[in-house]
DNA sequence: CATGGCCAATTTGTTGACAATATATGTTAA
DNA sequence: TTAACATATATTGTCAACAAATTGGCCATG
């Protein structure tokens, strides 16, 4: 009984100091044809509403359908490919309908997230999103051409504060599966008037309220910011669908 | 996906492994096997944490492995099985602090589903839910013991408040991901303290604040019963843990 | 001219075999 | 005995071929 309890005890310890091969790219490649379709998607190389055509893609990926298929099922638990048992799969088409809706979801869950943040993030990590944000004034203020830097700067404020939820199921479902429809919507209507003072405003209205621990305040802050976003997409929306 | 959700709510319980396929003509065998692994992860069958076994799995289900892998695909979408590159998966451990996190998301989604049923349901929706509110109110009258029912009747009243969103990304994700987890709570516990009466009051209330349409009024009160039953629950795991 | 059924061709679903990798076993040296 | 190494087994990942089914076109018919 003891050498059983002592050999498993040896044995764990020397495990441990493995770390998770979490940046190794061990990946497989259904796991990589995922990502690079999830990328085609976004970017719109493979339109909405468009049929899949799984030998074709696989011939494209240079992979077999075996992977293929193993990453559709993925991409539609993302719900960025719909799939009809024995009619195909067709990319998922993103209306004005489908953009409130998505966004009523992430005004809950970010609006969570800003709160909860405020409970679990650290000095420290506070300290850094600060400076984060100082960057962002200091590329306004610097180039107003770069939209893109402000798109990914954006992106990279809210993900910090999910991150800082410190609840693992929720960053899993916002960064997951919503932060991928929510990146389609934005190459979309690329031109949209982002107004990225404002939303730098907003920004440090929301830090402030982390740093002092109001979470109920920085709660209602995200879940406005979330609110004036979703607003200004879609009113991209109604000049696309009346260009006059 | 709704076909999951239907078979769920309808509690036929199917004693084989696999539905027969003339039930579900349409359905692909990778969706059938894929039904039937999460049933037996949610009613304990594969054990949590337990290794898969893909060509055991594949021979007891009598399918070959390419369908049974893309259910795995589609399971760990759904959160159930976890896997590592090269290394397999394991069906999910769901511990105290996963119920925690799972039941704070829950809130912030069922409390919005509530709110939007406030504005969306009918008049003829409120009046069924208020009869099935009669139902649950004669069973427990009638019968202290059928526990199992109570259970699916708590089911059944909030499958038709987040129905009544009329958000089908958030019914979607309530009733497709979030859901499995819960029963596999409940499955786990299934002692539990529930009480019918409680919940049957909570639930009137609710259904009083909709049919005022007081959306506000229905969010905090569908986030109260959700946050009584996650404290519910909470209790269970700390007897489990600690049984003196 | 429209409609309905039949046939062919493309596409999806499935299978079993093959290759690459990780896990387990056994052996040897310290 | 422990630790490290080498081998062997088992399991995962991948592929190409097979079976089933839907789509589209074509022809015949009302």
């Amino acid at each position: 009984m003891n050498i059983y309890v002592k050999s498993l005890f040896l044995s764990t310890i020397k495990r441990l100091p493995m770390p998770e091969p979490a940046e190794s790219p061990a990946q497989t490649i259904a796991d990589r044809v995922g990502a690079a379709l999830m990328d085609a998607i976004i970017k719109g190389k493979l339109a909405p509403g468009q049929k899949i055509n799984e030998p074709a893609l696989a011939r494209a990926y240079s992979v077999s359908r075996g992977p293929l298929r193993e990453a559709l099922r993925q991409l539609e638990g993302l719900h960025l490919i719909r799939r009809t048992p024995r009619a195909g799969s067709r990319v998922v088409t993103l209306g004005r309908r489908e953009l409130v809706e998505i966004y009523q979801v992430r005004e809950a869950l970010e609006g969570m997230a800003g709160r909860l943040a405020a409970y679990s993030m650290d000095a420290a990590e506070v300290e850094q999103l600060e400076q984060l944000l100082d960057q962002h004034a200091a590329h306004i203020d610097k180039s107003k051409g770069s939209e893109y830097f402000q798109y990914e700067g954006d992106f990279d404020f809210h993900y910090r504060i999910i991150q800082g939820s410190n609840n693992a199921f929720l960053i899993d479902l916002l960064c997951g599966e919503l932060y991928q429809l929510l990146r389609m919507y934005r190459h979309r209507s690329s031109r949209i008037a982002y107004r990225p003072r404002q939303a730098l405003t907003e920004h440090r209205l929301i830090l402030d309220a982390i740093r002092s621990r109001d979470g109920e305040y920085a709660e209602i802050l995200m879940r406005r910011h979330i609110s004036t976003a979703c607003k200004n997409i879609e009113q991209e929306f109604m000049t696309e669908e009346k260009p006059g």
